[in-house]
DNA sequence: CGGGTGCCTAAGCTGATGCTCAGGTTATTT
DNA sequence: AAATAACCTGAGCATCAGCTTAGGCACCCG
C-alpha cells in the first residue's frame, strides 16, 4: 500500500506512543515518534510530517509550547496539530487551540479515536498532493510533462533520476532516510543495495548542476534551497 | 462514471474550496484546486481544465488577472472561466466579463447554484468538445475533416495514425503513459502489444516529417512543440 | 481474383538505463 | 591523530525500452 501520510507522535509515554505508532502504522501512515517537546521539534523539522500528535505534558518543553513554536517556523504553516490533554480541562483545551492546534482529544486515547481522528484529516486534505508542479527558486519539477526546468532551461532526467528528485523536492528540507527512498521509489518488493542510491544521486547532481540535494550521513539526503 | 469534464477551482479560502470541490466531484467531474493566482495558472497549463472558477480576491495575481494572462494563452481561447465575486459590485463583474470571463457567480456562494452553472456550460458545450480543430504553430489537425495540414499542405493519416496524434495533440506537452494511450484509442477491451504503439507514433513521425513527438523513456509519449 | 491499404506482431538492433563493485575520500569517533 | 564508518567516484556490464524492418492477416475495390 502507498504511504497515505506522514504522522510524528510526541509522547513521553513509551506505552502510548507504541500504541498510537502502532495502529496508525496499520492505517498506511508512516510514523515517527519523539520522547519529549525537544525531541518533537527536532523530528518535525527532519520529516516535515503532515500531521502531528502532540501530548501536552512533555518534558523540556510542553506540546503548548511546541505548537507555537511550529507556527512560528516557515513549512508548518499547513501542518495539522492534533494535541493530547491529559484532562478534560476546559482551559487548556481552549489554550490548545489557541496555540494553533487544530484538534484536541482527551486522555486516556482510544486508539480507534484519534486513527479516526486523523483519518479525517487526512481525508479533508485530500487528494491536494497528486501530481503537482513542484516550484523552487529557479527549479521547476513538473511530473504531468515529466519536465524539469532549471533558469528556463530543460533537463532530460532519466525515470528513476526523476522519481527520486520529486520525491525529495515533495518535501524541502525534509531527510528522507535510505529505506524510505528505496521503498518509495523502488518499492518494497524490489531489492537493490544502498550504493544504487548514491549513484542516482550523483546523477542527478550533475545533470543539474547545482548542489541542492544534501547528504546527511548516517541518515539519508534531502533537498535543500 | 466516465468524467463529465475537468474542473478547476482557484480560491484561497479552503472550505469554499472544499465545498465546490466536493459537490462538483459528486457530480462527475475531475477536480483541481489552486490556492492563489500563481497556482491557478500553474494549475490550469498543467490539467487543462475545460472549465476554471476563479475567485477575484487570491493573493499574489487577482482572478482577473489571471482571466486575463490565460486569455493571451494559446490554448486557454476556449476554456470557460467563471469568475467568483466577494461583492455583487457591478463595477467588478463588468472588469471580469471584459477580461474574458463568461460568467460570474456573487459571493456567498451556494454550492447547488455554483454546480448547475458548471453543469450548463458542459451541457452548451456538448458535443462541441469532441469535434475540434486543434491548431499548434503550422500544424492544424481537423478531426471534422479528418485532415492533417501541415504549411498548408495536406498530410494523410489512417484512422489510428489520425486518433493517436489528436489525442497527444490534444493537451500538448502532457505526457501520456502507454497504458494511457492504449485505452483511449484503442480501449480498454482490445489487448494490443505495446510495439504497436511504437509503429505507429513511427509513421506519424516519418509522414509529418518533423519531430514533435517526444518519447519519454519508461514513461510514455508527449507532444512537444 | 489480385493489388492496395491499414493494422498488428515478431525479432534483431541500439543506445540508454539501472545496478554493482572496488578503491578513494570525507566525516565522525575515540 | 589514528581508526572506523559512511559516502563518493569511475568503470564496467547486463538489461531494458524503444526503434526499425519485414512480414502476415484482413478488408476493400476494381
Amino acid at each position: 500500500m502507498e504511504p497515505k501520510g506522514t504522522v510524528l507522535i510526541a509522547d513521553d509515554e513509551a506505552d502510548i506512543v507504541e500504541i498510537l505508532s502502532y495502529n496508525l502504522q496499520r492505517e498506511g501512515y508512516d510514523v515517527y515518534t519523539a520522547k519529549d517537546g525537544l525531541d518533537a521539534l527536532d523530528k518535525a523539522k527532519a520529516f516535515k510530517p503532515d500531521l502531528i500528535v502532540l501530548d501536552i505534558m512533555m518534558p523540556y518543553k510542553t506540546g503548548i509550547e511546541v505548537c507555537q513554536t511550529l507556527r512560528r517556523t516557515a513549512g508548518f504553516e499547513d501542518t495539522v496539530i492534533i494535541m493530547l490533554t491529559a484532562l478534560s480541562d476546559e482551559g487548556t483545551q481552549i489554550q490548545g487551540l489557541d496555540g494553533g492546534a487544530d484538534d484536541y482529544v482527551t486522555k486516556p486515547v482510544s486508539p480507534k479515536v484519534l486513527v479516526s481522528r486523523v483519518n479525517a484529516f487526512f481525508r479533508r486534505m485530500g487528494k491536494m498532493d497528486e501530481p503537482k508542479i513542484i516550484r523552487l527558486g529557479n527549479i521547476t519539477i513538473d511530473p504531468i510533462q515529466f519536465l524539469v526546468t532549471l533558469n528556463e532551461e530543460q533537463i532530460m532526467l532519466a525515470k528513476k533520476e526523476f522519481e527520486l528528485l520529486y520525491l525529495l523536492a515533495s518535501k524541502p528540507g525534509r531527510v528522507f532516510l535510505r529505506n524510505e527512498i528505496l521503498s518509495m521509489v523502488w518499492g518494497t518488493d524490489v531489492i537493490v543495495g544502498d550504493r544504487t542510491i548514491d549513484v542516482h544521486i550523483r546523477k542527478i547532481r550533475q545533470k543539474l548542476g547545482i548542489d541542492c540535494i544534501t547528504t546527511v550521513k548516517g541518515v539519508g539526503y534531502k533537498f535543500d534551497w
